[in-house]
DNA sequence: GAGTGTGAAATTGTTCACAGCG
DNA sequence: CGCTGTGAACAATTTCACACTC
């Protein structure tokens, strides 16, 4: 397998979707335009997608519906569940430990951590999850490690929990912070930043032909 | 100006969100470095980023930090607020109706739908904006325009609603269904699709290297 | 015939290297 | 002298076109 590139991995992510919805409606076999409609691709593209990892299509027919979820399962490694920690109990924090397709696609919440006396030992949200004192992070992920993190806190703490948490042992981490994370090559970072995607579309229309 | 890529128009984001907290702490000069520091890209690549919008640094020195602020937030379409129509209100809704940097960006929640009557008629979340019936959405739109949509519903909803909206006159839209919306050109759609990203954090913790 | 699989071409985006200016 | 501005070189990604197989 040659490199990947991302995009082509967030691709595999929408196809994997859209299969799983096909199977429910009872579809057994789609083709790469009807992928390609749904990832908002072309079929030339979803079928080089796949061709990075093989060939599981079926000339002039199409690619078995079942068969292909299975294989973009592994390919995107959900093969088991995955411990998270969650670093900043605030609205973000709040928002995802109530986002119910977090822990249906094999995501659980381990943790949560925050500096304010006031919110720590109450739970999150209407979530099960006491939130603990940041101090305890370090003691906690070497007696159970976490192989996502995800940092919901202010800006300017952001970079200092990222290198804990990846002197910790923690590979990945999902940051929605608005700093550009430095971080050691072998861990990867995935920024999500609301502000930024409204200025996007801000720019957009501002600058909208047609 | 020719045509600017989209990951420039992000970049520009993260630019001035720097540039702010610069300006915050006094500072009155930046350079390409420092910028690309916090960016996630090269000095180089800050440079060639605003070359598309003209010149607006002093050689040997840098880039005069209050001016540069300005020309990014005219570059964005930052000069004045935008009314948002958020259809969907549930925890996505919730979340992003609570979310303080939305108003202070220049983004105003002007209204929010549903189509659950359990819904309709309560405020949403601890704010103070109350849940219309989503058979509204056009007369309100008529009476008084939106620049902006957030869809915050079911993914087999989204595509109808995108619909709805762009033929009542929206021209960008902030989709968190995962599907990708069909629309005309001169509409503008930016996905956010939390369980997206986790997957790619799941593949790349599984074909990490080093 | 229909739709996949894949090198090769075209396009898009990033990095380089250096001229130009304060 | 330092740092910006930018065409030119380079790299990555997407699109094309067609051979291949069911």
């Amino acid at each position: 397998m040659r490199h990947v590139a991302l995009s082509t991995v967030r691709r595999l992510s929408l196809y994997l979707q859209f299969l799983e919805e096909s199977e429910r409606a009872g579809t057994t076999t789609v083709s790469s335009r009807a992928l390609a409609e749904r990832g908002g691709a072309t079929p030339a593209q979803v079928r080089k997608d796949f061709s990075f990892f093989g060939s599981f299509g079926m000339r002039g027919v199409g690619y078995p519906a079942r068969e292909l979820a299975a294989r973009l399962r592994d390919i995107l490694g959900l093969g088991h569940r995955y411990r998270v920690v969650l670093i900043g109990a605030g609205r973000i924090g709040a928002a995802l430990a109530a986002y119910p397709g977090f822990v249906e696609r094999g995501f659980d919440l381990a943790a949560v951590y925050d500096v304010d006396p006031a919110k720590i030992g109450k739970r999150l949200g209407e979530g099960h999850v006491v939130v603990r004192d940041l101090a305890q992070l370090e003691a906690d992920l070497a007696a159970e490690a976490a192989q996502i993190a995800v940092i919901g806190t202010p800006a300017q703490a952001a970079q200092g929990i990222a290198e804990r948490l990846v002197a910790a042992g923690v590979h990945a981490i999902l940051n929605f912070a608005p700093v550009a994370l430095t971080v050691p090559p072998g861990v990867t970072v995935t920024n999500v930043n609301m502000a930024l995607e409204l200025e996007a579309l801000s720019f957009a229309l501002k600058h909208r032909r047609a």
